[in-house]
DNA sequence: ATACGATTTTTTTTT
DNA sequence: AAAATCGTAT
């Protein structure tokens, strides 16, 4: 048996030890958060919760892996009937089993955004609009729209009003355009991230015997990261825990960074109006950073007006005073955290515990070029998701027709990939193939050469003989061997001729390989994949090296911690970026952005900026400090008052020879 | 008409 | 770095 009380402190064994009802936990940040909810899993397993009836919502599945991991080596009880994951995932686990009877069939795709992005396109172009000549969003900025819309609750009308008002006049095709994406990913048997949340929601709704099953299942439903929760993921927890009321959230209001996608840290704030008798525990003692830290972080937070008021107190003993080291230009920036990282080094702090932090992916640029250049390891964790690369896509597609022949998305991509056959060709096929009752079939007709000129038919060949070949053995080949003959099949050239990297791409499509054995099907694979988030994949990762500096978003580095930590670009608009503070309540989510990245560090903090900037049409321009380390500054600094030290980066200026 | 290559633009954050 | 746009070749 686990040794609660010697293992947790008070506030933690509070909320380990609590009975059923809803529970409301306020955890601040580095309070062992985790850890609180690591440790009441496992209570209530030693307690003779059956595992199946425990449901774990969290923000990635890696989160979810490794909390139930520690309950598993903390219990020695099997736990793997536990469900655990993000509410993608559940929504995909529930809606495989009962999605048809919202008229889904259960072998529908999962479409990423860029998917999602070239089906809206699709659609305006059906409707016949102009958006030539009269100015009408992209794809994109419509898919932003609706999902905007879809996940706050608020019409199109609203969201438009709000956010994209010089739009306003183009409203009603705007809405003709949503309604037709509905309609066509319905076609195509497939579902947006948003469809997950949305026709779970309806089945929950809709379908008594479906809520009945899953709340009664559920003894208890506990929620990490809810500050971070939209209106509907809100409603889902509403709704699976509506039969035994045991739910028990658990988050930190001041870390809700997640508006642009519809959370809603209201639903924190008014968790116990929703809950008249939630109790209501608040975590409050840091264990991870210096008070120093610590000290800033709060000072920056007390400027947000909407928010729980707690203070957080350290524990650790004094360290040293955050830094602020303004530098002349981008080169001089990434100069100073090179430099800076050698230093450190040298002081014997290892590669792993460092990490750069900042807004925006393109923001570590210059930093990339300067720590290759001076041989320092480094592991980006942002950018583009492994899955949304173009090679794994093309490969994944053809499973994706196998799996789903309906998918038009996955057809055209593969189609466009052959000599010839561009986006007019790719449509005439699959118009053609799409009348027919089995597409894959449809392929390998010979009426399929009578849709196509000769020349390109001739180039399709090898597509007709892949498909065959795949259509034969699709039951008995795993997907490592349909990556194999995939590649055997002239995509190995196809890397050749277009990309410069075909080695790391091969190396990836490997790795795909590899991660394709813990799957027992191909539809489970295919949707784990497009689920996979940017944390989950590096896990995964072959040459996951301790060994190398982290460069990271803010908000990917959200629930980890590094001895010293780096934010870069804290120049004013960039953090807060200018563009944010157009949004309603912008500033207060930009300085939660800040506080999130300064709460990160345990030893060590420097904000670095660039006092020049070279911005194009603009030429030189001059930056000033972030707004929220202005406001840090006492009117006169004197050595007791100040939050953090200047420093004065001087370096020589040696551009790159 | 269509495909494809060259050029230009544009970067928030993510399931 | 990737996408969108533009212009040329087939």
């Amino acid at each position: 048996m686990v040794d609660y009380g010697k293992e947790l402190n008070p506030e933690q064994l509070q909320v380990v030890m609590a009975t059923g009802g809803p529970i409301l936990v306020i955890a601040g940040a580095g309070s062992g958060k985790t850890r609180t909810i690591t440790y009441r899993v496992a209570r209530l397993i030693e307690s003779g919760v059956r595992p199946e009836n425990v449901l774990l919502a969290t923000f990635t599945n890696k989160a979810a892996r490794e909390m139930l991991g520690r309950v598993e080596m903390l219990t020695g009880i099997d736990i793997s009937r536990l469900w655990g994951g993000t509410f993608h995932h559940i929504a995909n686990l529930i809606l495989r089993r009962a999605g048809y009877l919202l008229g889904y069939n259960s072998n529908y795709s999962i479409i990423d955004s860029e998917d999602s992005r070239q089906l809206i396109n699709t659609c305006i172009s059906e409707l016949g609009i102009d958006s030539g000549s009269e100015k009408f969003p992209k794809g994109n900025v419509i898919g932003d729209i609706i999902s905007l819309s879809i996940n706050t609750g608020d019409s199109i009308d609203k969201v438009v009003t709000k956010r994209n008002p010089y739009f306003y006049n183009r409203i009603d095709k705007i809405e003709g355009v949503a309604s037709r994406y509905q309609t066509r990913k319905k076609e195509l048997n497939v579902m947006d991230f948003d469809d997950l949340l949305i026709n779970l929601r309806r089945l929950l709704v809709g379908f008594p015997d479906v809520l009945k099953e899953y709340s009664g299942r559920l003894r208890h439903v506990l929620v990490d990261e809810y500050q971070d929760t939209n209106l509907i993921q809100a409603e889902i927890l509403d709704l699976l825990a509506s039969h035994h009321r045991n739910l028990m959230v658990v988050g930190d209001d001041s870390q809700s960074i997640y508006s642009f996608r519809g959370a809603n840290f209201a639903n924190i704030i008014k968790f116990s109006d929703k809950y008249p008798d939630a109790k209501i525990f608040r975590l409050e003692t840091n264990y991870r950073s210096t008070p120093e830290i610590l000290n800033l972080a709060n000072m920056s937070i007390v400027n947000n007006e909407r928010q729980f008021k707690k203070s957080l107190k350290a524990v650790r003993s004094g360290g040293i005073r955050p830094v602020l080291a303004p530098a002349e230009n981008v080169i001089q920036q990434a100069n100073f955290v090179a430099q800076r990282v050698l230093e450190l080094i040298s002081e014997d702090i290892s590669l792993g515990e460092i990490a750069v932090l900042y807004r925006a992916h393109y923001h570590s640029m210059e930093l990339q070029m300067e720590l290759t250049r001076r041989g320092i390891p480094f592991e980006i964790r942002s950018g583009i998701r492994f899955f949304e690369q173009a090679h794994i896509k093309d490969v994944t597609s053809f499973m994706r027709i196998m799996v789903n022949p309906f998918d038009e998305l996955a057809w055209k991509r593969l189609l466009m990939l052959y000599r010839n056959v561009g986006k007019v060709t790719a449509e005439r096929i699959w118009k053609f193939i799409s009348a027919q009752a089995d597409p894959l079939s449809a392929v390998l007709s010979d009426d399929f050469l009578k849709c196509v000129s000769k020349k390109v038919g001739a180039g399709l060949e090898k597509f007709r003989k892949l498909i065959k070949n795949l259509v034969d053995s699709t039951d008995s080949k795993t997907p490592a061997e349909i990556i194999e003959t995939v590649l055997g099949s002239g995509y190995h050239e196809y890397l050749q001729e277009r990309y410069t990297d075909i080695e790391s791409r091969e190396e990836d499509l490997n790795q795909l390989g590899n991660f394709s054995r813990k799957f027992n099907s191909l539809e489970n694979f295919l949707s784990e994949l497009a689920l996979l988030t940017n944390m989950d994949e590096d896990e995964d990762r072959a040459d996951r090296d301790k060994d190398k500096i982290i460069l990271s978003t803010i908000h990917q580095a959200k629930g980890l911690e590094w001895s010293a930590v780096f934010m870069i670009w804290c120049s004013d608009g960039m953090i807060p970026l200018a563009r944010s503070l157009k949004e309603p309540e912008g500033e207060e989510e930009e300085r939660r952005l800040f506080y999130v990245a300064a709460t990160r560090a345990k030893d060590q903090l420097y904000f670095c900026y660039p006092l020049i900037d070279y911005k194009r049409g603009m030429g030189n321009t001059v930056l000033s400090p972030s707004r929220f380390i202005e406001e840090l500054t006492p009117s006169s600094p004197t050595a007791a008052n100040r939050l953090y030290d200047q420093w004065i980066v001087n370096y020589s200026s040696n551009f790159y020879e």
